[in-house]
DNA sequence: CGGAATCCAACATGATACTG
DNA sequence: CAGTATCATGTTGGATTCCG
């Protein structure tokens, strides 16, 4: 054997330690905070762009649209269009969509836990600057 | 009780819904691809600057910097520093980065288990383009 | 070696306005 | 209502350089 292989013998593309892989790629467009909040708050069930839009404080229809349609490239969003007047949307996570959103669970719970741990961790490193 | 408020009755400071609240502040520095990807690879032990910018395939010195220092300041990454020459500074994940290493590591095994099934969703979306 | 600062190009984002 | 395009602006990120 090599001298320390024992992380990855993965094929290249599911290689996240690679630049150009296939999952790196994903995890650029996947682990971002609009994403994040996207799956999370659509793990509560189908709704419409602006209910999300409600939902998720200080996102912008752009950027809320730009994620949306990312998402759904990346089958972890469905979209459903109604033919009525006025036009009526869907969205709804997709199998792929609610296994990652296990994943999103999973950190909003880390959040809460550490939330103090980390403003406490701040502020210690903020009052030992210039010391 | 109100109309439909099951989801939080959480301090306004934990609530992900709020664009102001601290839950949202440390969501967006730590759900980001390098700082996921620096707990990944950190969750393999104790690591050098150097070593860990080895590792991680395509990121910067200056990425690299600015990322360890923001885990550092939340309390995520240990920074030692060894009064060796040259000198030696070796990172490791607090008890609360390897919480969150959990979470990440749950990502990376989505990103495996739905590799074929993002690309064979992307490649859907493309070909009913401009139809 | 690890870190910081600078410069600058590229990109992300928000506001606005327009379409179906 | 949902979606797109455009534009102005701020932020990100890479290359480079210098410090301890």
């Amino acid at each position: 054997m090599g001298t320390r292989r024992e992380i990855s013998e993965l094929p290249p593309e599911a290689d996240l330690a690679r630049a150009d892989s296939l999952a790196r790629e994903i995890f650029s467009d996947v682990a971002n905070k609009w994403a994040f909040l996207i799956i999370e708050f659509l793990g509560q069930g189908m709704m419409r762009f602006s209910e999300l839009q409600r939902e998720i404080g200080g996102i912008s229809h752009k950027m809320l649209a730009q994620n949306l349609r990312m998402l759904e490239q990346n089958g972890l969003v469905e979209r459903t269009v109604h033919a009525t007047v006025p036009p009526r949307v869907d969205y709804a996570l997709t199998e792929a969509g609610q296994a990652l959103r296990a994943v999103v669970d999973g950190m909003c719970g880390w959040t809460q836990r550490y939330l103090g741990h980390i403003e406490e961790s701040r502020r210690r490193f903020a009052s030992r600057e210039r010391p």
